[in-house]
DNA sequence: GGGGACGATC
């Protein structure tokens, strides 16, 4: 050990055993000269907790006459454990000199110089702080991850640096990384200094097993056929453990997600030389399992033990004692689909970079051997990099952020990799669905289809209430929407549901067992209203509980996880204390199903669906799910729904997702009219086959109503002036007047004897033209029966023109004609028809006076 | 007929 004293009152040793240790003095060198310094350290280096000290020792925080070492990590688990740990180095108590903030974990003092947060945390600060005046130093670990909340923080340290010119930063990231962070931090074209400081893992030897064949230069297919991922790891473990190079080590198996971790699991339990020789255990691990399952595979027992696991072991747990890694190359990723504006989660070949990373989870403790399932010419043909997330997500929470934070516009907001244009409309877009934003200018009518949207909008009181909401923008417009709908209560337990895991576990061999624990929860109707009755079932068992030991058992014997119930009534606790500090209130009496869904639907526009009326796509075996959504897409419900079947004509889905297929999770019966009811102005509405209503004086048309290209009403019967006002006048003319259908049909005697009794009646003394103008064809007709010349009478067209150049211009209707009557006295003589007006020219000598 | 992993203001 050694130490150095700085003018505080700590001693700062430096445990020479750390590979970061030996570089502090290149370390505080670097920092003293520049603004930015990147550090690579592998696992083992220490840099996690040493670097904040350097920092201290540097004469850098509170404790040195300065401000907050802030430190941020992308785990709240791993923020808190350093904290602690640098606080125990330190010898310090923990808040005194090092102090930590997570969401709802606040052990921060004024007395601290160094802080420990999630990133999320200081992204959250540049709200109420924007020059991070907090800090005069800051270090951002684990920036290789490239998560969305690390990419928003480096750009925005990018432009705050020059107004900081005191503020110094520290970026820790893998080797390859290095260089991008440090071109990207260049300052006068000066690149920031890149440090590396070993690690210390072990070496991994590389072996390839390709499932396949490369293909042959000549582009042919070899004849030899693919062999089976389960069958496949089975026999490459058996083969590890018989040669026997590293000793009966664990052995780490990489799979893309549950599913196929249940079909190794199976095939290594059939593996007859595995069983029969090794005897192995066999684990899983994956995120949404439960901590006893989870437990399991950090406690080591004795015999060998073979752990499949899903990308949870990349990066967020490291398990022990893994000597041998076997690597499928896959992982399921999520990207945003901007065409259906769903999320995608499927089934990907991972970058050479996550590949390493992977490998790197057997040398942690001595040699190892990664085993990939690929080739090397695979490998080598991959990505070097992971896409960062800012690339894969939709970037609607983003815009929102920096539209709050009056950042410049994200085309020239200092990304490391900047989003296509493509997804910043897109983002646009849903803030527009949301009502969070305003396009000013004149190309507001247009401006989804302008290129530079994004140039011109601005937030609306929505927005900006959204922006202060700790939600994604559609849940946090859900809430907004609660609050019209006086539904508060019930909103804030879905939302913050909508906003954590679900609390609900299925264990792979307990499937059965627990959708019928579940099925206490469940609603005939709605699915979001589960969770509601899940809510009041826990707040009950809290009530009521007699040990937290007591509550844990009652919540597994009903297959919830402990632990996400908690997160989920912490997450809740905030937004209710949040709400609660607006003045919002919650509802006194329970909400109806329609004001709590109405509010839900008004962040889940897009998430409609309708079942199909085609009979075929309802069978069993259709390749469509029977609905069909916004953007043609076509979901198919969640197998795992309680609903299922029943769930009716409309339905309202809390997320899409697209998977193997595109599925509807937690769905709801809805009303097509509540669409309307929240998105009137969002439906584009076509009218078609106008006609002329005698009921109504007026012409109508059938109008459709669309969302997003999904129908949501046809055949509804409203007034065509508004929309066409020039045709409805023509038509007007031609089926009221000239084809007499002003009050109604008259095509027999009688009828017209009907109703010209009933016109007089209901419009006494009115439109005296018209049974005039009626008489006097019917004369004609006769005439022109008797005199067998069919071309006497003035055809339609003329008829036409008569009215329509008598007719003042702005009336369409009877009601109009109404009006002008009283208007001007004259107009009804003007419109009396005379007999020479209705005899063609060529004709005119015939009179009905020769008979 | 079935789910990668994180994360969020006084």
């Amino acid at each position: 050990m050694s130490a150095s004293n700085t003018s505080c009152r700590l001693e700062i040793r430096f445990p020479e055993e750390l590979p970061v240790s030996g570089q502090r003095q290149i370390i505080k060198d670097a920092l003293q000269n520049h603004q930015v310094v990147i550090v690579c350290g592998e696992t083992g280096s220490g840099k996690t907790t040493q670097l904040p000290k350097i920092c201290l020792d540097l004469g850098r925080g509170t404790m040195n006459g300065g401000k907050l070492i802030g430190h941020t990590q992308p785990r709240r688990i791993a923020a808190t454990a350093t904290a602690k740990r640098i606080a125990q180095e330190l010898g310090s108590p923990i808040g005194m000199d090092v102090g930590y903030q997570v969401r709802f974990a606040d052990k921060t003092s004024s007395t601290a110089s160094i802080k420990l947060m999630t990133d999320g945390i200081l992204l959250a600060e540049t709200q109420r702080d924007p020059q991070l005046e907090a800090y005069d130093t800051l270090i951002i670990d684990e920036a290789h991850e490239r998560s969305l909340n690390i990419d928003f923080l480096l750009g925005y340290l990018r432009q705050l640096l020059p107004k900081r010119p005191d503020l110094k930063l520290i970026i820790t990231s893998a080797t390859i990384d290095a260089q991008r962070f440090s071109d990207h931090f260049a300052i006068n074209g000066k690149a920031a200094p890149v440090i590396e400081v070993s690690g210390r893992l072990f070496p991994v030897e590389q072996r390839y097993c390709p499932l396949q064949p490369d293909p042959k230069p000549d582009g042919k297919k070899e004849s030899k056929a693919a062999k089976e991922l389960p069958e496949t790891v089975a026999e490459e473990i058996a083969n590890v453990w018989r040669e026997g190079a590293l000793g009966a080590g664990d052995v780490l198996v990489f799979l893309p997600g549950e599913r196929e971790i249940r079909d190794c699991a199976e095939a290594l339990r059939k593996d007859h030389v595995l069983q029969q020789r090794f005897h192995p255990e066999i684990l899983s691990l994956f995120a949404r399992q439960s901590v006893a399952e989870q437990e399991r595979v950090f406690s080591p027992g004795n015999g060998r033990r073979i752990i499949l696991t899903t990308n949870v072991a990349e990066t967020s747990l490291t398990v022990p004692n893994i000597r041998y890694v076997i690597d499928s190359g896959l992982a399921r990723v999520k990207r945003y689909s901007y065409r259906n504006k769903v999320e995608q989660l499927q089934i990907e070949p991972i970058s050479q970079a996550a590949a390493n990373q992977r490998a790197g989870r057997c040398g942690r403790v001595s040699d190892g051997i990664c085993i990939r399932l690929y080739s090397e010419l695979d490998y080598q043909s991959r990505p070097k990099f992971t896409d960062p997330e800012i690339l894969r997500s939709s970037l609607a929470a983003v815009l929102l952020r920096m539209s709050s934070l009056r950042l410049p516009k994200i085309q020239h907001f200092p990304f490391i990799d900047k989003p296509l244009g493509r997804a910043i409309t897109d983002g646009v877009q849903l803030l527009d669905e949301l009502g969070a934003i305003e396009f000013d200018g004149s190309n507001a009518a247009d401006a989804t289809d302008s290129k530079d949207i994004n140039n011109s909008f601005k937030l609306t009181s929505i927005g900006k209430q959204l922006a202060d909401l700790p939600l994604d923008p559609r849940i946090g417009r859900m809430l907004l929407a609660a609050k019209e709908q006086n539904a508060l209560k019930e909103v804030t337990i879905i939302a913050s549901a909508l906003a954590t895991q679900d609390p609900r576990e299925r264990p792979m061999d307990q499937g059965a067992a627990a959708d019928q624990a579940h099925l206490l929860f469940a609603d005939e109707r709605s699915e979001f209203l589960s969770f509601v009755k899940l809510w009041d079932w826990y707040q009950d068992a809290l009530r009521h509980k007699q040990s937290n030991r007591q509550l844990e058992n009652l919540c597994r014997s009903k297959f919830l996880s402990p632990r996400r119930l908690r997160e989920w009534r912490d997450v809740h606790g905030q937004l209710h204390t949040m709400l609660a500090e607006k003045g919002w209130k919650e509802n006194g009496l329970a909400a109806t199903y329609e004001q709590v869904h109405l509010s839900l639907l008004t962040g889940l526009l897009g998430y409609v669906a309708k079942k199909e009326e085609d009979e075929k796509s309802q069978d069993r075996n259709s390749k469509t799910g029977g609905y069909v959504g916004a953007r043609g897409i076509r979901p198919f419900i969640w197998p795992g729904s309680t609903i299922g079947k029943k769930a009716g004509a409309w339905i309202l889905a809390g997320e899409l997702q697209e998977t193997s297929r595109m599925y509807a999770r937690t769905i709801a019966k809805i009303e097509p009219q509540w669409v309307e009811k929240v998105a009137a102005h969002r439906l584009i509405k076509s009218l078609s086959d106008p006609f002329w209503d005698s009921r109504q004086g007026e012409v109508m048309a059938f109008e459709r109503g669309t969302l997003y290209g999904l129908p949501i009403y046809h055949g509804r019967r409203v007034r065509y002036e508004p929309y066409n006002p020039e045709e409805a006048r023509n038509l007007f003319i031609s089926q009221a007047l000239v084809q007499e259908e002003m009050f109604g049909r008259m095509d027999t005697p009688a009828l017209y004897r009907e109703t010209e009794a009933d016109a007089k009646k209901k419009y006494p003394g009115l439109f005296g033209f018209f049974w005039h103008n009626c008489r006097l064809i019917k004369e004609i007709e006769a005439l022109e029966h008797r005199s067998r010349r069919p071309d006497v009478l003035v055809d339609d067209e003329l008829l036409f023109a008569f009215y329509e150049s008598r007719i003042p211009k702005a009336v369409c209707n009877r009601e109009g004609l109404k009006a002008w009557f009283k208007k001007e006295p004259n107009l009804d003589s003007q419109l009396r028809l005379e007999k020479v007006d209705l005899m063609r020219h060529g004709a005119a000598g015939i009179t009905v006076d020769r008979y």
